[in-house]
Parts: structure tokens; C-alpha cells; sequence
DNA sequence: TATGGTCAGTAAATCGTTACACCAGTCAGA
DNA sequence: TCTGACTGGTGTAACGATTTACTGACCATA
């Protein structure tokens, strides 16, 4: 347990160091069987673990990736952040966390210093529309998995996105709504800058379109652009649009919030005005977070598969594990889920 | 931005690497002042950082603090991890994330594996009445800081721990439900291991027993405890208690639940029954996570001031950092706060 | 004028790994 | 028999910081 180097190991094993090191480093092929088994052999005898420092100081990488996410205190990054944990333990990685609170700012200082400290992978949770401000260090050979932010035109090549496809679940949701006879509906969503917004809204667009509704009847809430809500206060977004949405003429019967705490806080502001969900007003949110379904009524959601997402993030990371050539790896858009719960019914007939 | 080294800063001042090194780790006043003010530029200059892995390497310790939660899914985890994680930063450390799910065999192999990897400082935040099972490692050296779980008897003196008073906490509830009348409570908790458990249920007893009620007319309903569920099924928790209790006969008008999540659950569960949270049956949560304001009805619950345990928890890093004395630190027990919201209301007349 | 003490700073030895260059045998093919 | 390639390794120089021991120079005191 005191501290075990790779030299006692290689003294135990009866090689040197090098050899350890190369049987270590998943060149086995270089020797015999039997000293493979003879170095194999003395780490478990002697509970041998690498040196991190050691490593990283030699090799200028690390097995630690960064992670962040505009705000662990949003239940829908909290549950990313820990399925992320759990692929990456699964790979030997450990998990760097970062909140950005969707600061740009703070984004490039956490991306700088993870740099820095010789993280060559990061995920990240982002919906500016641009990584202009973290190109510098992408062009060192930084690789950046994207998540919930799908690949924008002028994105850098190495930069790989994880993704649902915005526009289906859009579509799914508003279509849910139009389904069930709502023929006039509000989007709902904080910052306008948000890459997600536009394309969730596009798909709500074309639902509205496909029911045979004018888009141009739907009224587009998206309040506090300039002074932007943290991911925490996206509730407080939510709330402020459902009382100023219904307190104005000829209100909607059917809302589509960008995501789940949103969603809750519109259920919430509803609440406010006497009005009640799931009968008067139906609201679809996006994330399927753990308290959508333990709402009163439950949330109807677009569900984002984030186990999955984030296994494919790992994956993404260990598969280019060490490779300093630029070659881009594939971005890749999952398809939403729709779960239908008691917040959305038919509208009222009045 | 290429990389540069504490040599490249000692030659641009003319000085050797030694002194750089002394400014760097707080020996100033070994130098004359212009020759600080000369190295101070000169790092400014170069835009030097020094490299985390080589110091690590040197000392053997980390300016990383290890944070063990049981669930950053859990929305009260993920706002003390966002909260910890700032907290950290303005002190220039960053924060190692790791999920426990309650498990002690998960929880102790990231123990040993921080260690190993020269982290000297966790946060842990577990409900486990005994340490035995890190003790190895705290007594070589590891700074414990657990949270939300009060000093038990037999920790090691080394250990500080940061958390509410949960016996005040306990009876915060219970007489905020005796006082507007109610005669029949029940105590909902999860598992019966849990540290906290213990305290709450001792404050929620005196409180009754305060209100001239007998103890044991009231109920406990602990379930799940050999297969303990994980933090995010807490919710689950409730709502099957919820279903369990107010089934049998002579239900009570009153519950307290060991933290929001399951009190959540068990408006839950009290909804599939028919019953009205808030008129039917008041319930009490604790921790008050950022959905008890927004849940309808909005949660009654025993504020836990996360924001300044976060703080705590450094500062108290912060202050021992380096510090290789056994000295013990000084534990913190804080007041909980009772937050009243639509959730608790007087009982119903029949 | 010795003696000793501070001051301001330096040289060199690590910390544990990795990776490049090298080396001694062996063996196939010309 | 000579050449070149392959096999199964090893020696050693980094990687970038910290830290211990030391060194002149200067000053004060006995």
C-alpha cells in the first residue's frame, strides 16, 4: 500500500522498467509469454498502480476528461454528467467538472486550463452557436465532443457532436399537440442564441404547418436575451413567459417549452393564474429529466437519451485516445422519443 | 500558448529556476523586491502557468479535491456539487467527480484510487454510520470532509464533518405539523442505516412528543433497506410508501420524509390515490432542492444551506492544505431552516 | 580582527514514467 | 558466408517542477 514504482515491479519481475513500461503501454507483443506473465504476475503481487503525475508529466496526456455543463444544479446535466461518470469509469477516465453557467467566457478560461493541465478531451455542453472562442485550442489537437448541440457549418472538423435531432422532436411535439386538436400553441424558450432552439423550433414550425395551422399565428416567446437566465433559473424563464403569455389576448391551449425545467416553470406560472395543466393548458417540455414524471400533472416530454449519449461520448473519446492527427470522427443525432403523460389533452371546449 | 517552463521565465528574469520557485510557493521574502518584480513580470510576460503534473509529481499532493456524491442525478447533490465546484475554483482547485450510488465497496475503491492518485482532500458525502472502511487511508494522511453526515463517535478525529443540526431539523417539521393541528404523523425515510435518518427521527419524536402526542401511535415507514435504493430512486421510495401507508387503516394526516425527493415521491403516491397534497395530507421535505418551490403544490421543507457547506468545506481544505499534523479540524453542525409553502396546511375537518 | 549571522540566491538531486536508440542473438535467403 | 531483418529485450535521457544544502557578500559584535 506505502507507494509501489514500476521499477520494484520490474526488479520482482526480473526485466526492466522499459519492459514493464512497453507491457504497460499495450506493446506485449515485444517479449515472451512467459515474461508477460512473469510482469503480470508481480503487479498483482505487489498491487502496483502507475503513477498518474508520473505519466501525464512524460507523456503530456491524461486520462481524466472535462466535462462542462452549463450548470450541474439543472436535474437534466446532474443526470448527464452522472452517466457520463459511469461510461467513463468504465474506460479508466475520471471526470473533471466544470460549470460554465453558460458564460462564454467562463467556457474558454475552463477550456484553456483543462488544456493547460493536459486534458486533451473534453466534453462539452454548450448551445452558443459559435466555438470561435475555443478554436486556438482546438487547432492544438484539442478533441471536443459537443453534446446537445449539434455540428454548426463553421464548426472545426475535429469536433465531434452528440445529439438528438432537434427538429424531430420539435416536430413531435408540436405535432402531439395539433394531434390532439390544439390549433394555437406558443414556444417557449429563454435565450434566443440557443443553437437547440432553432432547431426544435423549426420542427415545431413544420408540425404547425403540416396540421395546416399558420405558422405565423404561433406566438414565439423568448425573453431575457440580453441579460441570459443560468441553466438553474431556466424555471424562472418558464414561469415569467406562462404570465405574460396568458395574461394577453386570445392565449394558446398548447405550449412547447425548450426543456424541462422550462416546462415546469410555465406549469408553475399557469398554476399562478388559477389555470390548470393537463386541462386547460397542455405543455410538452424536452429531456425527460427524473421530476417530469413525478410532477403533478406528469410532464409530456421529448425524451433525450442521455445514457446512450453519453456512452457514445466516451466511446468517441477512447477510440481516438492518443491519436494526434486531426481526423474527424462522427458527429452522430439520436433520434427523440415522445412520452406522452398527463400534461397534455385535448383542449377545452368552451 | 506553446508551452513554457519555469526555466524560460527564470532566464527572461535573470534569475535560476530555484528563485522563480520560491515566489511560486509563497517564499517571497527571500528575494529583493525588484528581483520579485522582475519574475512577477516576467510570468506575466511568457503567460506561464505551471504544470500541474510535474508539481504533482514532485510533492505528491494535488491541488484537486475529490467530491463523492451518492448521485449527481440527485438534483440536491447536483446544486452542492455546482455550489462546491465554485466554491473550489475561487480558491484555485478543481474538483474530481464521482458517484458513489451508496454503494461502500464503490465508495471505497475512489477512495484508494484519489489517494493514489495524490488527491489528499474528499469531500465525501455518504450516510454511513462508520468510516472503518477508509480508515487505512485517513490515517496516512487523507483529509476527510464529510458532508451532510454529523461526527459520529468513532470516526477518526482527523475527520471534519459539515451539516445541519437534524435533530433541530427533525423537529422544525414535525412541530410545524403539530402546531396547525395535526394528531397522526408518520416519518417516511428510505434506508434505516442512514445517519440522518437517526437524527430527523429523533427530532420529529420530540416534537410530537412536544405536542403532548404519543410516539408511538405514530408510524416510521423505512423501507427498502437491505436492497437500498440509489439516490435517484428516492422518489420511488416515497411513492411506494405513500401507497403503502394510506392504504392501511387510520392513515395520518401528516407526513415528514427524509429529504424532498422522497417527499416528492410521496406526493406522488398520494396523487395516484386520489388525495390532495396540502388539503388532504400535508407533507414536509428536506434539503429544499430548487423543484420544491416550483412542485404543485409548492413543497413545506427543512432548508439545508448548501451554498455556505459548500464554502465551509474549502475554506476548511484551504486552511489545512499542505498540513501533514494529525490536527483535527473544527466540525461544523449549522441550523436548518424551516421553509413553509403550500404543501402543509391544517388538517382536514370530517 | 576573528566570529557568526543574516541575506539573496543558486546547483543539483530528485519524483516515476515513457520512448528513443541501441544491442546481442537467431535465422532466412542469396 | 555474408547481409539484412526480426526478436526480445535494455540503457538512458528527458518531462517540469520542488527542495535541500550550499555559497558569497555583507554586517554587527566581541
Amino acid at each position: 500500500m506505502e507507494k509501489v514504482t514500476i521499477q520494484q515491479v520490474a526488479r520482482a519481475a526480473g526485466v526492466s522498467a522499459s519492459t514493464v513500461s512497453n507491457l504497460l503501454n499495450g506493446r506485449s507483443g515485444r517479449m515472451l509469454p512467459a515474461t508477460r506473465d512473469r510482469i503480470t504476475e508481480a503487479i498483482s503481487q505487489l498491487g502496483y498502480r502507475p503513477n498518474r503525475a508520473a505519466r501525464e508529466l512524460r507523456t503530456g496526456r491524461t486520462r481524466t476528461v472535462g466535462l462542462i455543463v452549463p450548470s450541474v444544479g439543472n436535474p437534466f446535466w446532474g443526470a448527464f454528467a452522472r452517466e457520463l461518470e459511469h461510461a467513463a469509469l468504465a474506460e479508466g477516465y475520471n471526470v473533471l467538472l466544470c460549470n460554465s453557467e453558460r458564460d462564454p467566457d467562463r467556457e474558454r478560461r475552463y477550456v484553456e486550463e483543462l488544456w493547460d493541465d493536459g486534458v486533451r478531451e473534453i466534453v462539452l455542453c454548450t448551445s452558443l452557436p459559435s466555438l470561435k472562442h475555443l478554436a486556438h485550442i482546438i487547432e492544438q489537437g484539442l478533441r471536443l465532443i459537443t453534446l446537445d448541440r449539434p455540428t454548426q457549418a463553421d464548426d472545426p472538423s475535429t469536433v465531434v457532436s452528440i445529439s438528438i435531432n432537434n427538429v424531430v422532436g420539435g416536430h413531435l411535439a408540436a405535432s402531439h399537440l395539433t394531434s390532439l386538436g390544439h390549433r394555437n400553441l406558443t414556444f417557449v424558450s429563454g435565450s434566443l442564441r440557443s443553437v437547440n432552439r432553432t432547431g426544435r423550433y423549426e420542427g415545431f414550425c413544420s408540425a404547425v404547418e403540416a396540421a395546416g395551422l399558420a405558422v405565423a399565428d404561433m406566438t414565439l416567446w423568448a425573453g431575457a436575451d440580453e441579460a441570459p437566465f443560468g441553466d438553474v433559473e431556466a424555471a424562472d424563464v418558464g414561469r415569467r413567459a406562462a404570465h405574460e403569455i396568458f395574461a394577453a389576448a386570445n392565449p394558446p391551449t398548447g405550449v412547447v417549452a425548450i426543456n424541462d425545467m422550462t416546462a415546469l416553470g410555465v406549469c408553475r406560472g399557469l398554476r399562478d393564474l388559477g389555470l390548470q395543466v393537463g386541462r386547460d393548458v397542455s405543455v410538452v417540455g424536452f429531456d425527460d429529466i427524473i421530476l417530469a414524471d413525478l410532477y403533478d400533472p406528469p410532464l409530456t416530454t421529448v425524451r433525450q437519451p442521455i445514457g446512450q449519449m453519453a456512452r457514445l461520448a466516451i466511446a468517441e473519446i477512447v477510440s481516438h485516445h492518443g491519436l494526434t492527427t486531426g481526423e474527424p470522427g462522427r458527429s452522430v443525432l439520436l433520434r427523440p422519443e415522445l412520452i406522452v403523460r398527463g400534461s397534455t389533452a385535448a383542449p377545452p371546449v368552451d
